[in-house]
DNA sequence: CTCTGGCACTCTTCGTGCCGGAGTGCCAAG
DNA sequence: CTTGGCACTCCGGCACGAAGAGTGCCAGAG
């Protein structure tokens, strides 16, 4: 349909326009390019690349402008992925192997990918759908007051106060936190709920109560903490969005406060390898012209989270995605390391 | 120096400009003020306070802005705080009553702030130095890997791996822990280390290095958490900020992404009250043109840690310091109920 | 000494009209 | 299918003028 230079001159449309900001016209882009036709001939492949919907114009006799169908053309079957320069990816590995804890991973994360592509980066904390419990401890701190700590194997800590229905003796305590351990310890934690279904038969009924207290907390942490929380940064660099600024800005800014907003983002990318998704593909009307790159990281062969960078359609579609995909190895490596 | 009525006149030029947003002039304010005077009056008053430094014009024959010295003289002389409505207070309290965990209340009272000033909200995670231990935890995760888990009053959570040494054995592991408890909990982080120095001495010697690392790691554990974390919210209330947007915005943005500068702007308010910091007035470049107000909250007496808006200076002070202090008290209540 | 009204002056803002340039669409010829 | 030519459109910038808002100053009244 769309024959090899049509392609090319969208390929060259998009490359000038992420470059300037300014509508493209046929000469400029004959000059640019080495197309080796004249205006009169880019005029029409453009003409025929409106007519499809690839690009437009915002008024008559202005130059072209890709739209979101164009970009993911482009993006589909016209760029490739940058691989970053070998200085960048050093400059990745120092920065993120000087990280101390989880907090720190991706505190770093965050803001190398925001100076990296010069966009808002965000970056999913490790889920823990697929973690696995590496202890769970009890602490009593009052005769009817436990606290309930977890540890899972991405080196996360949860903690938990439990107001109990009765007080409980310190051995019984002793005896759940052995029993508790032995059966889930390494478990994933989809499975912990069956594991420990029936354990309070193991007790007095006396005790009951309180050791189903605690399993539903315990199964409650296990729920809320698999809602994955996230961080973002770079925002600064929305100020490079366009002239046309509060418009635009805003409705992005309040997008990014939502957390919600953001992991249903992330989230519904079900593609393991990287996630481009443009303009009004993503649903959020506020982020309707903005573009976001994700890809899943993860510490072994799973992906346990996401990570990304939110910016305008107009982006640099090859360089952001190597240095999402870069720092997502990056990660992954850092990770499974500690 | 100033009469009477001269005070008077810069509270209107201060009201009104907040208001409107835009230079206010001698005549507007004698019909919206019933000042009971001519504007002609009013203009020789103006040029008294413009000398004075109070207020300045942004170029000839336009009305009369307010500088930083005039808002610094509205906040200490002119306004009160202005109280919120019960309404107003009901809603705060319900909000915040519905808080689950730590991180849950700070997450809220960064919402309820943003949202109630419609400005940008800091909230600093309560403080560790006025904290005392609750509990500590040594768990025995391999023969020479330990984790180390540290419980605060405030109901917050700290923990470390720590490799050691040596093996350590499952006995003097509780042996250790039974001292440390004895010893530091209920006490101040301040006083822990003095607390724990001669503890090694109990111990054989083939466990003295271990026990050292395990107190060392407490004690760094203990300086790092007072370095206070803190979060932010209501970024998009920055678009509201002028017409002049781009300029402005980016480099409080990029100030609200370091940390170390909000911490900085909280902590330098040594005033156990209420703080406000305007214009030129914080010594970050970037936030020339905004105002801080903060107060320190605390869940009994003493105050554990800061909180605040960053706005315009031109905001309307009476109504964000009442909501700043509003929030502080509810939150205060809340961390001390829990 | 203070307040007031009047008056001339200064700037900004906004609407208008005009021009140049960039870019398009179409057509006829190669 | 490509190319050069040509007429047309529309935006952006600029100059000009009028309107409006506000000031500073002065002279007179209380």
């Amino acid at each position: 349909m769309l024959s090899e230079r049509r392609l090319e001159v969208l390929r060259a449309i998009v490359q000038d326009y992420v470059g300037t900001e300014e509508p493209v016209g046929s000469k400029a882009l004959t000059e640019r390019h080495n197309l080796k036709v004249s205006p009169a001939t880019v005029r029409n492949d453009m003409a025929a690349l409106e007519d499809d919907g690839f690009i437009a114009q915002p008024h008559t006799s202005a130059g072209r402008i890709p739209t979101d169908k164009g970009y993911r053309l482009f993006v589909d079957k016209l760029a490739g992925v940058k691989p970053l320069s070998s200085p960048e990816r050093r400059a990745i590995q120092n920065f993120l192997e000087g990280a101390v804890d989880l907090d720190d991973v991706v505190g770093r994360t965050v803001r190398l990918l925001a100076q990296l592509t010069r966009q808002v980066a965000v970056v999913q904390y490790p889920s823990l759908t697929r973690s696995t419990v590496r202890h769970v401890e009890l602490l009593g701190l009052a005769p009817a007051r436990l606290m309930l700590v977890l540890i899972t194997d991405t080196g996360r800590v949860e903690q938990r106060l439990i107001d109990c229905p009765a007080p409980i003796g310190e051995a019984v305590l002793a005896d759940l936190r052995a029993r508790l351990n032995s059966r889930v310890v390494g478990e994933r934690f989809t499975e912990v709920p069956s594991l420990v279904q029936d354990l309070p038969e193991a007790f007095d009924a006396d005790d009951r109560g309180t050791i189903q207290t605690v399993l539903a907390t315990l199964l409650e942490t296990l729920v809320e903490e698999t809602e994955e929380r996230l961080m973002i940064g770079g925002t600064a660099n929305l100020t490079r969005f366009g002239h046309d600024f509060p418009l635009t800005i805003r409705p992005v800014l309040e997008a990014l406060e939502e957390q919600v907003v953001l992991l249903k983002l992330l989230g519904e990318a079900k593609d393991p390898g990287m996630t481009v998704r443009i303009g009004h593909e993503n649903q959020h009307e506020g982020l309707s012209s903005t573009s976001v790159v994700s890809v899943g990281y993860g510490s072994g062969d799973e992906a346990v989270a996401k990570l990304g960078v939110v910016g305008p359609t107009r982006m640099d579609y090859p360089g952001t995605m190597g240095a999402v995909r870069a720092v997502a190895r990056y990660v992954g490596q850092i990770l499974a390391e500690s």
